[in-house]
DNA sequence: CGAGTTCGGAAAGATTGCTTCTTAATTACC
DNA sequence: GGTAATTAAGAAGCAATCTTTCCGAACTCG
């Protein structure tokens, strides 16, 4: 809708005013001089310091003076950093059972951060309106009006299906009304709010930490999903179904879904899966720790393997033989860096890693690096943010790109 | 190397000229004239001519007076479209028993084309011999010196693993010693020869086809392998790996080699396994069209089974769905917005192919659109030369991005 | 053959980045 | 404590580019 466009010599001054912004933000919390900025950009220093002015009135970045410490000879050079607080997002983790919010800014430093437990009923008015109450804390807590947020991601389990800002949930978590929920979420942050397979999510966590690679990422609790991130990009896939390894048959019958909604493999191998499968193999070890116990988790089960419990031992070589059976397709159609384990079950312990380390050269070409990441619970949350943060980065440097050059008018509010 | 970089204006003005040469590309053979790759590059008249002007200079682009046809009121225009024959690239297949070559040019003309097949013996000496022969030939009828080729890109069957120009291969193809082969392609052919998976070629002809779509392409015939392409674009994996379906695990043996070095899924359903699960199930059925055949092809099982021939209608059915359960993995995985069907099988007939069809959603969440290649031995010809001018075209605008601005020195031998 | 229309070329104006020179601020050394 | 050395920051002149604008060229239609 712009009337014109002309794109004379001032593209170019646009250009490099993103350059040397990319330039400072990877200069991190200690900044940048201008002449680390001119051969980082390979731009001449009249250049830079120019780009500088305009995004120091556009209050993007801070100019901070050399004082502090670092004796060197000469004349000390200013020094340049992304203004703490700049672009502040916001990330949700809505599980069935708990509910958690983090604010962070552009270089990722947290600036407040709640969580809550879901209390029923679990419908879409209360559950949002529990959100609501949480978001509001978090906002408080900062100090920021909502208006401030530049970008809000949600993750939550189920296949996410968006149409036109509405949001519809694939088979998955039974009752579990997350479509009313985000389109809440996204009146209140209009044009700023996405939502996001929580497995898609921790991928995204894992990839921060991996940049540019090729990962698998498992998340595997009660549930169980994949997030595909290729060469450091989230792969969502054409349906945005990428990853939904929870189905993949272990028999003929095919795609089924059981009473809870959960696939094939995901019935097996999820955690209430591996608990049947413990109680069933209890039965013929009558001395294992595991028979007769009322209140059995999965997390039991691998401690008690790890403590060598002859019924925990066998269960647990057999899930980690059978998820790296079923695992290998999707292993050799990938051919990722490396396998992330993540979820409540990364917490397992080191018995089942061992076994998962065992059986991958038995059934893949190129056995992956397998890697676990112990903080699972906050992978969503971590990834949420993450993903919300590049977005934020995103539109503001097309905005730099196009239009808007940061110098004069457009006033970012004040923190 | 290069002693200095300035990034004044210039770069600007080889920004606008690339955008321009794209613009070119994309208008096609009937060209474009300036005042439309203005409004498509949203550039002015001016600067649009100004960057004509040098690429016809530097001969990449040609003007043709508008003469023939199109009447029209007001002066006519020149139009402009790339010079035919410019970046011809080399495009070869390079089959354990047949060796194909052929070369075109940036436009996709192809120029010549030429194929024999492989005499014994295998060996690399004398495979290199043969292709050497085969590449004189299709050069000699372009009429092109090997200087001018741009780019040059073969397909092989097997892993391929590239470690500073020389190249390795994986087992597949006992005694297939592309090595030394492929060695002496990147000499004679300095800087500019790679390298590529047969499947993954074949994925690329597909990929061409469905411009930045996701695909999984399927090489059915003697081997089986696979080609993953993301949003247009193929994944080769961490390890060049990607794709490799043919080792999918069949039993909890793991990955296995047969005799001939073909991996599980591949013994199982490659055209040797149908053969085989053909002869067997025949005995059943003493009454078969194919009971007690001597010569036995894949494409003989198929064809009676849509001639109804019972033992064969079994076989197909069984391989159909053995097929679609072991790719069940791969699908949910990728989520592709369709499953290509390449290689030999690819012409087995509308039986197999409507099993395949019926027993996708069985297994799948969102079952891929199912397509045929019917030209299946042509698929991977074609991706090479398709990779090729990718490459070609890639380093043209690299070149032209940095440094050269293509209207001064550096003449383009003629054709 | 003239009016209308579209294309192609050229000159003037404006913006940008580069080069170079000069001034400023600090440390090292005598 | 003063001077030299060193590095940073600012300013002016220059070269290159794109845009705007104008005018001639070429062709069709009536």
């Amino acid at each position: 809708m712009t009337v014109k466009e002309p794109s004379g010599t001032g593209v170019l001054r646009r250009l490099n005013t993103v350059a040397v912004l990319t330039a400072v933000r990877s200069a991190g919390d200690a900044g940048a001089r201008i002449a680390e900025l001119a051969t980082d950009t390979r731009l001449t220093r009249p250049t830079v310091a120019q780009a500088i002015d305009d995004l120091v009135a556009g209050r993007y970045v801070l100019g901070i003076a050399a004082g502090s410490g670092r004796p060197t000879v000469g004349r000390p050079a200013m020094r340049y950093r992304l203004r703490p607080g700049l672009l502040p997002v916001l990330g949700l983790d809505i599980g069935p059972h708990r509910l958690s919010a983090a604010v962070s800014d552009l270089q990722g430093v947290r600036l407040a951060a709640a969580d809550r437990a879901v209390r029923p009923p679990r419908n879409a008015a209360s559950v949002s309106k529990q959100l609501t109450a949480l978001i509001d804390r978090v906002l408080r807590a900062t100090g920021l009006e909502q208006e401030q947020i530049a970008s809000v991601v949600a993750g939550s389990p189920g296949v996410i299906e968006v149409d036109e800002a509405d949001v519809r949930m694939a088979p998955s978590v039974p009752g579990w009304a997350a479509s009313g929920v985000f389109s809440a979420l996204s009146r209140r942050f209009a044009g700023r709010a996405m939502v996001e397979n929580d497995a898609n999510l921790a991928a995204v966590a894992a990839a921060a930490e991996h940049p540019g690679r090729t990962l698998v990422v498992i998340h595997w609790g009660e549930r169980l999903g994949a997030g595909i991130v290729i060469d450091g990009a989230l792969h969502r896939g054409a349906h945005r179904a990428a990853g939904e390894i929870g189905m993949i048959p272990v028999s003929a019958a095919g795609v089924r879904f059981d009473d809870e909604g959960r696939g094939p493999l995901e019935h097996l191998l999820g955690a209430a899966g591996i608990v049947a499968n413990a109680r069933a193999t209890a039965e013929g070890f009558p001395d294992s720790s595991l028979a007769g116990v009322d209140q059995l988790t999965a997390q039991d089960v691998f401690a008690a393997a790890e403590r060598g419990d002859p019924a925990a031992v066998r269960v647990t070589a057999r899930v980690a033989r059978v998820m790296i059976q079923r695992l290998a397709p999707v292993i050799l159609t990938v051919d990722p860096d490396a396998l992330v384990l993540s979820g409540g079950v990364a917490r397992a312990g080191a018995f089942l890693v061992d076994q998962l380390r065992r059986e991958l050269p038995r059934y893949t070409l190129v056995p992956p690096e397998l890697q676990v990441r112990p903080d699972a619970d906050r992978a969503v949350l971590d990834g949420a943010l993450s993903m919300a943060r590049s977005r934020a980065w995103d539109r503001l440097t097309d905005q730099l790109r196009n239009g808007d050059t940061g110098r004069s008018p457009r006033p970012i509010p004040d923190e």
